[in-house]
DNA sequence: TAGAATATGTTATATTATAACATACCATAT
DNA sequence: ATATGGTATGTTATAATATAACATATTCTA
């Protein structure tokens, strides 16, 4: 599923259209729950129910799909509470968000705290997380001969992915 | 203003309060103005006000600030207006937009087509533009393993400039 | 100078996100 | 067990960003 490579770069592949991905639901859950007993903050109900839409599926989502989901659903919700809910996701580093598409991912490396890479099919919406230890350091070398004091990054690449080639 | 390391990044350095921008809007519309002309593109009064408005500063401007500008000054414009105008620009690379402010800036290489990478300061709201090719060659290098085809990149590195600090 | 192509204007509306305040829920200390 | 304070969620309204669809004007070229 990831593996790194000879530039220290740790990729997820593109989810294959076979995987299981209840599977895949089932153990972000878990890990999910864990962070947060650790950490000693609650993964109540309805943050439970948002991270799973989140990780229904490895294209990004939108707040307003979220929303309208809730809404199908017949929970009575408005965009405030989808949103606060992703922020205390986004904050826990349980989901990142994509700022080109104005959407939601779930994390695949949950546990250290990181701002990751994104890797984005144009076509099919599929999405894919890197962490590469280069790039990182080659933003930082930059900052540093800038004087400039890193927060956070944005790196979104958009494309074309093997599958819909 | 701009110069090259050993990582092989071009570097615009955070413009100092003293510099005579009137001289950088000056050259940036000179370089405009060339460039729309070699491609046969026109160059027209609103595009240039648009631009000027977008290098009146090196902050990421907004469209509706872009909008208001042209309202107080009399001048009754719709947001399609201005879209359509920073469309243009993005188009023939002579602005950027960064994506994690919904913001537009001027660009400093507007020769070269490229998808610029910028370090902006959450503070003062300056920005700065990077042409890393280590970056560039880290991306290709992870879309290769991926066999992902590369449309497009942001990049966009956030927090406290050397002014700011 | 007519017709095509390009650019801009206009009206309406879609999409994304937040402010401000009200209520509910939960932990724990008496 | 219950008052209390903190955390979480609900509710209403609105802000901020962006685009669709169609009308008009301008420019270029045959």
């Amino acid at each position: 599923m990831s593996f790194t490579d000879a530039n220290d770069t740790t990729f997820t592949t593109f989810p294959k259209p076979t995987h299981d991905h209840s599977q895949c639901v089932k153990d972000a859950l878990e890990k999910a729950v864990t962070i947060c007993q650790v950490r000693g903050v609650r993964f109540t109900e309805l943050r439970k129910q948002v991270f799973e839409l989140v990780c229904a599926s490895h294209k990004p989502i939108g707040a307003y799909d979220i929303l309208d989901t809730f809404q199908k659903r017949g929970r009575k919700t408005a965009p405030p509470t989808v949103y606060r809910t992703l922020e205390f996701l986004l904050e826990q580093g349980l989901i990142h968000r994509i700022a080109s598409l104005n959407a939601y991912i779930g994390c695949n490396f949950p546990q250290e705290p990181h701002r990751g890479q994104f890797v984005v099919c144009k076509l099919c919406g599929e999405a894919t997380e890197l962490v590469s230890h280069t790039i990182e350091k080659c933003i930082a070398a930059a900052a540093d001969k800038l004087d400039f004091q890193v927060h956070s990054r944005v790196i979104e690449i958009l494309g074309i992915c093997s599958v819909c080639q």
